[in-house]
DNA sequence: TATGAATGAGGGTTCATTCAT
DNA sequence: CATGAATGAACCCTCATTCAT
């Protein structure tokens, strides 16, 4: 019986490792269903048992991906001993960007295929048990922060898309500039938003 | 001859209309060349005298599309009696974010299409007579400008990017927050991009 | 299991033979592969299940057909009690001829397509268990034959050739006479041409 | 009027040309009537009114090639001093060949498309006032022989088919062997034809 | 569960032919 | 005579999906 749920497990995952690599070289629109079977070596049927549609394996992947990559990130965080909110976040981002930077595939694979509304919803409702909830890890950050901070959701919303939007080009393409260049900025503009959004200094037992 | 010549740019534009409503109702992936010229009342092989396929439609549309958008903020602008940089390009945001906010197909449409490579090179190289340099209308604010400015087109590119990837869910899904209650956090942020790009003040003759 | 492997070779089979009575009736390049399938009864995608286009099936066809028509001949001449190579190979030549005379379609559809680099192909690489292997057939009978042959494969190269070529229009339009009329000039051709490549007597237990 | 007729032929001849060199080198199925007139530089419409498919084009591109070939080898041998029968039609083989070998696409093309019926009629029944009339340099040649010949069709049918496909996959492909090496073997089967059919000798008054 | 043969609608594309100019 | 825009039938081929095994 556990045999058998492990050989389902690793069919499903082999399926969905196989549409990984198919989808970030050739594109999902080129990707068909026999291209994702025939190279993961199951038949066609199966697939059916364990997806709906392309789009179905492309959610999860991305639910999956984002969240890994920012798994990594927080648990760099954990290793420094970084204290101020702003440079915490643009430590993540830093690692984020360094992991895509690493990984064009999966950054174009993310980037034409998140939305905002998506992504909220993987990284806050964690579909793996092993997925990490952004949430808690940014509602904890900005506990543990000197400042309380208005419009926390907004907050990050711009940071998210003006991150996202911002890198795609400069990685893969050099354009308008390499993102080694853009990273000032870009750092520069996280801070200032996360300034922007800056309310009372807590009182704490230490003061 | 000058009738035959009148015949074809109607039956051009007729394709272009036509394919432009299909892609912002359905998306370009569910709109096939048979939709198009069906709608437009066409047979299938006129499509192939004005286009290669249905990607060729997509760029023109858009950069017909994002240059009449940025040609009615531009001409909207010059109403007005705006003297510093940073009042200006708010303005024109908020134009078009405007516009867009009022045309919710073509904000999908040209939100899912437009890369920044492409972006840069529709509104450099305006395929049509009638579309605007956008470069020009730029660089000439840049040069009334009351300071110089460094690295312009990074500061642009940031620009774009942050409004581009913000608006997008706020207009579409009121997510995080509606398109007004983003617009103020929006409009500071640019402020602090152009501020942080902002060089020596300029010596006129004023001066 | 078995009944479906059944069932493939079936559906196979039934493509094979009508594309063979399209092609020898409309010609090639008039049968479409919507022709095949719609008068073979299977769905188009099924035609693709088994061959690449249509090429692929007229290659096929060629080098069962041609198999069939040679083996004919050889087991014919088995029967015989002819020993001199000159009149075996004439026999055999004979026969070929009278089966292509007998079935106009196919003397056709394989002088249409066949050339010599596919023919020599065909016929000493089987595509099927039970295509025979004319190279054998014919090495076997020069090995048998009183005399040493030289050029071998020129000699048989010259002997298809002129055979192909000439029996074409006698048979089909009785041009510049009917085949009857050709054949004893043909097999004293023939002859002569074997005679002309004859080297030393062999010499055997026999002499 | 006359510049008018002279403009007439010169289009009709550039489209000639034209769709001979897109036969010689596409193939004839790969070749559209859109290429040709593209190509040749004249509209579409104008095709039809000099021919009436591609098909025509055909036939009258190998009436006229192949009339010029053996014009060709008539006139060399004219400068010849050549009396015998049998080296007159070795010499124009062996010029044809050699043309042919030059022009592997002409070969190609003229191999592929020509049927014994349709070169009976082409080269017997001139379309062009300039194209040869190969029977009657035949029948002069018997004439001029030294001997009477039985048969004479059925042996320039045997010879004509004989050569016409021997030549094509030597030349185009060496195989089995160059042309160079098939050549000996080529002319003594001719020469042997020839003497098969031989007759009497004449009584001239030389006699 | 797993298979993979079969389906057939629908995609993109080409092209010979017509005909108003 | 010459043009070339327009046609639309017909082509090849792909592919998501089903279902008997």
């Amino acid at each position: 019986m556990s045999k058998v749920e492990a050989n389902k497990k690793k069919k499903k995952e082999s399926l969905l490792n196989t549409a990984f690599e198919l989808f970030t070289t050739k594109g999902i629109n080129d990707t068909s269903i026999s291209d994702i079977v025939n190279k993961a070596g199951v038949a066609k049927g199966t697939f059916y048992l364990y997806f709906r549609d392309k789009y179905d394996v492309r959610n999860l992947l991305i639910s999956h991906k984002s969240s890994k990559i920012f798994m990594n990130a927080a648990n760099e965080l954990k290793k420094q001993d970084i204290e101020v909110l702003e440079d915490k976040i643009v430590f993540i981002v830093d690692s984020i960007i360094n992991q895509l930077a690493e990984n064009k595939g999966l950054l174009t694979f993310i980037s034409k295929n998140l939305s905002w509304g998506f992504f909220k919803n993987a990284i806050t409702n964690p579909a793996d048990d092993r997925d990490v909830d952004f949430k808690d890890v940014y509602y904890k950050m900005l506990e543990e922060a000197e400042y309380e901070y208005n419009d926390p959701e907004i907050m990050i919303y711009m940071i998210v898309e003006m991150v996202s939007s911002t890198i795609y080009s400069a990685i893969l393409y050099n354009e308008p500039v390499g993102i080694e260049q853009i990273k000032p900025y870009l750092f520069q503009n996280i801070r200032f938003i996360i300034k922007s959004h800056r309310g009372n200094r807590k009182i704490t037992e230490n003061n």
